[in-house]
RNA sequence: GCGCGAUUAGCUCAGUUGGUAGAGCAGCUCCUUUACACGGAGAAGGCCGGGAGUUCAAGUCUCUCAUCGCGCACCA
């Protein structure tokens, strides 16, 4: 036996992903073919992601690797197929995500961003995610994605901005954009305002107050609110209050002294609720604000932006809202208006989903989007099936979402994000959308402008993405690649992000973004539990790739991992995984040894039974293809994962034996060497998108007949 | 309040159009036979949450009840 002819050394120990898998990325990197333009052969059809841009404030998670693990098996089966694919990769400033880690940062040494300029923070942060982009990049790659490193972009580049800036400036040109004083949901921590997306409800429990106030009784649980409490509302038809009028003054005695109270009739005041009248507060509740519109009534700014009492709180001014309710319960009960306190409310108060600090309702000019109309287009859209969801339930979600939408607030008070371009009055308040600086003074009155501090939603932007990263609207990646194949993202950003890219791609080309929505559940610990630092059951992926190869991580992920559904990441399930990965090895050194002396050029005369398990192998093929082809990505990697092991390796290579072992060759043995080859070959491809980096280790130690192309990622998808 | 999902082996979960119940882990009995002990052979384990219905046939479809979980909205 010739030194050539022997099986390559590496087989003879088990397969080690830390020995391959840094190099086998930087080959792939390096053949150019992440690019779609240096894919070999004649490619027509094209696939295309675009892939949710990591934060980059942070190490990655299981959320990300299981999206870069899908995301990747889709793009690697069509490169396969022989389609021009390309993923775009991307990293997300993640605006008011990242600022609030900074400020964490922040208060480690001991200082404030509100005693920072803006421009300081800015240029802060921007060093802080320069540093940690590249470390997410690594991570990414790490995982095998094989995405085109050389269209990456950041969600801050100028390509980003120009777009927004654009949007923006037609939003204002079609009257889909507004500045307005409106109820707008305010962390008194943070500093910001929310969309409702933005915040959370918690169930809580706490005392409701029943108060004298004239001749009713009014109920609440915000007794702090109710200084300027001056309007009594109640339902026209409830026959309790039948002799009050709408509009009557009655003068009463209340917090501070007598005052005159109107009474407003008005449906939203509930009969069924306390005593079925209330007082209303405008500044301070989206209901109440509602009510003061439709009745023309005064607006009065009770709690500060710091969550403050203000001046009309007489003595308790400059209390904070919790110690102030005690002081006021005990001052109305002195006087005397203290009817009950209930101490079994249960309500659901809103909470910054960040600090789970109470939000806090304010009133504040604010640029919103009219999304009623981008809407609509975008439900046509999934209703003429240029848009379709993988799973139904997550177009029923997204359908009664989007006929429930309403107008979304795009300005956040903070510095980590793109500045909106525009010119407020410092005497109106008219807000003028201004991308070149240009302007002045006030459009409306002459009076003198200043630029409008804040910066926009970093979801305004994300929601602009697919356009940026194809480079609409000149470039040549948004005329071949939009609208982009597929959208993959975590089910749970289906409103912030998947909606909000429909609707404003439809609304800047007229086209959908993306064809088809593939979302994925959420990754959970083993025992079905929700990842968090506090609880200390987080599994990094770094971590669980070090111990049993990224290729078991990406199976331990993938399989039985229905589409949308929540799955719990097992550390035993992924080593289970790794062991098949050597298995893989293993069967390669087996056919490798088996076939040293194997006579290429001759055709080989199969049996009948091999003719049968070729046909079994051609069988498995098309079962796998067809999943694949339903974005059935979890039953496929188990259907792969059966056939090598018990097909392949238990039997056929169990059965071959006793041919390979017979002496003088022959025409039978040959057949069975061709049959184990094709099996072998076949077996890699179909494994590859799943496992990337054994497939590919395999492959670059196989003779030069067996492979059809040098590099496997880029070899051709089996079929008959 | 509106909507959605789950309930299958001891544990964590699959089961694509209805056609003899599957995986990983744990556990049991053998096997250190030259591809692999990160292995092999074999066995065991499930009235597929309860009830009703459609069907020749239901884990799978319909209804209902129970328990758990999630989303959205509202809350004086």
């Amino acid at each position: 036996m010739s030194e050539q002819n022997q099986i390559p050394e590496i087989f003879l120990k088990p397969y080690d992903p830390s020995e391959h898998e840094k190099n086998i990325y930087k080959m792939w990197e390096d053949s150019g073919y992440f690019s779609p333009e240096n894919l070999p052969g004649e490619r027509t059809e094209t696939f295309s992601i675009v892939m949710p841009p990591p934060n980059a404030n942070a190490s990655l998670h299981a959320g990300h690797a299981l999206f870069v693990t899908v995301e990747d098996i889709m793009i690697r089966f069509q490169r396969m197929k022989g389609r021009k694919t390309v993923w775009f990769p991307g990293s997300d400033h993640a605006g008011f995500e990242t600022q609030a880690v900074y400020e964490k940062h922040l208060q480690k040494q001991k200082r404030s961003r509100f005693d920072m300029t803006n421009e300081e923070l800015r240029s802060e942060i921007w060093d802080f995610v320069q540093e940690n982009k590249s470390l997410m990049e690594d991570q990414v790659r790490s995982l095998g994605a094989s995405c085109d490193w050389t269209r990456e972009l950041f969600t801050l580049d100028d390509r980003v901005i120009k777009i927004v800036h654009d949007t923006f400036k037609q939003l204002e040109e079609d009257e889909l954009l507004y500045r307005g004083k409106r109820t707008v949901n305010w962390c008194p921590k943070h500093q910001t305002s929310f969309s409702n997306l933005e915040i959370e409800h918690e169930q809580r429990t706490s005392k409701f107050y029943y108060f004298q106030y004239g001749p009713f009784v009014i109920g609440t649980s915000r007794p702090e609110t109710k200084f300027g409490d001056k309007y009594v509302v109640m339902h026209p038809d409830d026959e309790r209050y039948a002799e009050y009028e709408h509009g009557q003054k009655i003068d009463l005695e209340w917090i501070h002294g007598p005052i005159t109270a109107t009474v407003i009739k008005d449906e939203a005041g509930d009969p069924e609720m306390g005593s079925g009248v209330m007082t209303i507060t405008p500044w301070h509740s989206h209901i109440d604000f509602d009510i003061a519109k439709r009745h023309n009534l005064d607006f009065e700014q009770i709690i500060d932006w710091r969550g403050k009492l203000m001046s009309p709180a007489g003595e308790f001014e400059g209390m904070n809202i919790t110690d102030a309710r005690e002081a006021i319960v005990k001052k109305l009960d002195e006087k005397g208006l203290l009817v009950k306190v209930d101490d079994t409310y249960e309500h659901s108060v809103p909470c910054c989903y960040k600090c789970n600090k109470e939000i806090e309702p304010q009133i504040r000019e604010q640029w919103f989007v009219k999304t009623k109309p981008l809407a609509e287009k975008a439900v046509a859209a999934v209703d003429d099936g240029n848009i379709t969801f993988v799973t139904e339930r997550d177009e029923r979600v997204f359908r009664h979402w989007m006929e429930h939408i309403e107008d979304w607030p795009i300005a956040r008070q903070i510095a980590w994000g793109i500045p909106i371009p525009a010119k407020v009055c410092t005497e109106c308040g008219h807000g003028m959308v201004d991308l070149d600086d240009s302007i002045t003074e006030c459009t409306t009155c002459g009076g003198s402008v200043a630029q409008d501090p804040d910066t926009f939603d970093t979801w305004f932007s994300s929601g602009q993405w697919p356009l940026a990263v194809t480079d609409f609207p000149d470039g040549s990646d948004f005329t071949e690649f939009y609208p982009t194949s597929v959208m993959e993202t975590g089910k749970d950003i289906i409103f912030f992000w998947v909606a909000r890219m429909i609707m404003l791609g439809i609304y800047r080309t007229g086209q959908v973004p993306f064809e088809k929505v593939y979302l994925h559940g959420m990754v959970r610990d083993k025992k079905g539990v929700k990842m968090s630092k506090s609880k200390g059951n987080v599994i990094a992926p770094s971590e669980i790739q070090e111990r049993f190869g990224t290729d078991a991580l990406r199976m331990g992920l993938m399989v039985n991992n229905a589409p949308g559904s929540d799955m719990n990441l097992d550390p035993d399930k992924v080593n289970a995984y790794k062991k098949f990965a050597n298995k893989i090895w293993n069967i390669t050194r087996f056919v490798l040894d088996s076939t040293v002396n194997h006579d290429y050029t001759t055709a080989p005369e199969y049996s009948a039974v091999d003719q049968v398990l070729n046909s079994e192998l051609e069988a498995v093929v098309k079962e796998i293809t067809d999943l694949m082809e339903k974005d059935r990505f979890d039953l496929a990697s188990e259907v792969v994962y059966h056939f090598v092991w018990d097909t392949f390796a238990s039997k056929i290579l169990e059965d071959s034996k006793v041919y390979i072992n017979s002496e003088g060759g022959g025409t039978a043995q040959h057949a069975r060497q061709r049959l184990l080859i094709a099996h072998l070959v076949t077996s890699l491809k179909i494994l590859h998108p799943f496992m990337p980096f054994v497939t590919e280790t395999i492959w670059q130690e196989l003779p030069e007949e067996m492979k059809d192309q040098e590099i496997l990622m880029v070899a051709s998808w089996p079929s008959k």
